[in-house]
DNA sequence: CCTACCGATCGGTAGG
DNA sequence: CCTACCGATCGGTAGG
């Protein structure tokens, strides 16, 4: 150690980290809106979480709205890399729609976001208002909702489900033990109704 | 008219309104409270709302927290007499299990809180709180699940169930349909949601 | 990305 | 119950 050596300062960021800042800022961002609600979400506490200045995030985001969206849009990503692409990986059919149940358990489990499922939590938060961010939830619902559907309809073409399995009756019936087991556990930490999940969801698709 | 008569002021409460006064405060932060959130709901909208002073609150209810266990307190009265004791006037067994759920599909439908169920919105909000206020909502949630084992109990003891039914199991999942049809009514205030809810809970208790 | 600032609103209090 | 006020924090902006 030469006396010549200074203690280093803050390692300068360099151009390229942009990006990863942005999506680490977003990763941030989602899993405080679980926790605060997409709304209760202050910048001034992002900024805090993130090391950032108030004004660095509204350099990224412009305004608390655009940050809300490209949180959505992150916590989108997350729950397929998370929930969705790993139940595909399961065989077609009864099976994989048991997956994807399985999955969206599973990662409320592994406290993916430390709040439950971030959009119960932002759909409580959004659901009687109006705008582009209570749409974006909006939309995922409805996506989820197709995507049991689909899965179902896979199930029910392949004979593991009645014929005339009432295809939006059962994406509502499943979604709904989602839902319970989100708020119970989230409000319990009982993993007690992860496996009430599991178990309604597997007498619901009984032949 | 004659000349004598003036314009009245704003007329002067009678002491006797005080408790009338804390009532309709508390059925506005209600209602308030499944739109801003429970905790969302700030005094000086709720003070707005109700044509009084912050301060005013202030010396109702002492503190925000003070406010929001009254306000829990109160939603606990409007959900008993909205929708539990209407279904307590079904015959016993099976039907007054179904009457709960419809009394609650009924309570969304007929807006009793603008932004839908009190205890899904308030557990959204403090779910990842501690404290008293949790606590309440927690144990309302715990009430409701007691409240549907006792009246799955009554169905099983009369045959109207499977002798080996899990209550639990039942309570959790029938607690899924009214979540669910919640959730998908606040955000698209779509019937169909609730039919959809009736439906899943009287295929649940068919024989 | 930063510092320094803006007006508005938050929960809460003093004093009446 | 009121007016008048407190410090803290909100979303957002100016200027660099």
């Amino acid at each position: 150690m030469s006396t010549g050596e200074i203690v280093q300062p803050a390692p300068r960021r360099r151009r390229s980290d942009g990006e990863r800042s942005r999506k680490s800022i977003l990763e941030a961002a989602a899993a405080l809106a679980t926790i605060d609600g997409l709304e209760g979400l202050s910048i001034g506490r992002l900024a805090e979480r993130t090391g950032m200045s108030k004004s660095g995030l509204y350099a990224h985001f412009g305004s608390k709205q655009e940050l809300q969206l490209a949180t959505v849009e992150t916590a989108n990503e997350i729950f397929q890399a998370e929930v969705v692409e790993p139940a595909l990986a399961a065989p077609a059919g009864r099976e994989r729609l048991i997956a994807l149940c399985d999955h969206y358990f599973s990662h409320l489990e592994r406290e993916v976001f430390p709040g439950g499922c971030f959009f119960a939590s932002a759909a409580a938060d959004f659901d009687t208002r109006a705008g582009p961010v209570r749409d974006a939830i909006a939309a995922a619902y409805t996506d989820l909702d197709e995507l049991l559907q689909e899965l179902g309809a896979d199930a029910r073409d392949r004979g593991e489900l009645a014929a005339d399995t009432d295809l939006a009756q059962l994406s509502f019936e499943l979604g709904g033990f989602l839902l319970a087991a989100n708020s119970a556990y989230v409000l319990f930490r009982d993993t007690g109704a992860l496996d009430q999940g599991r178990r309604a969801v597997r007498a619901r698709l009984a032949v």
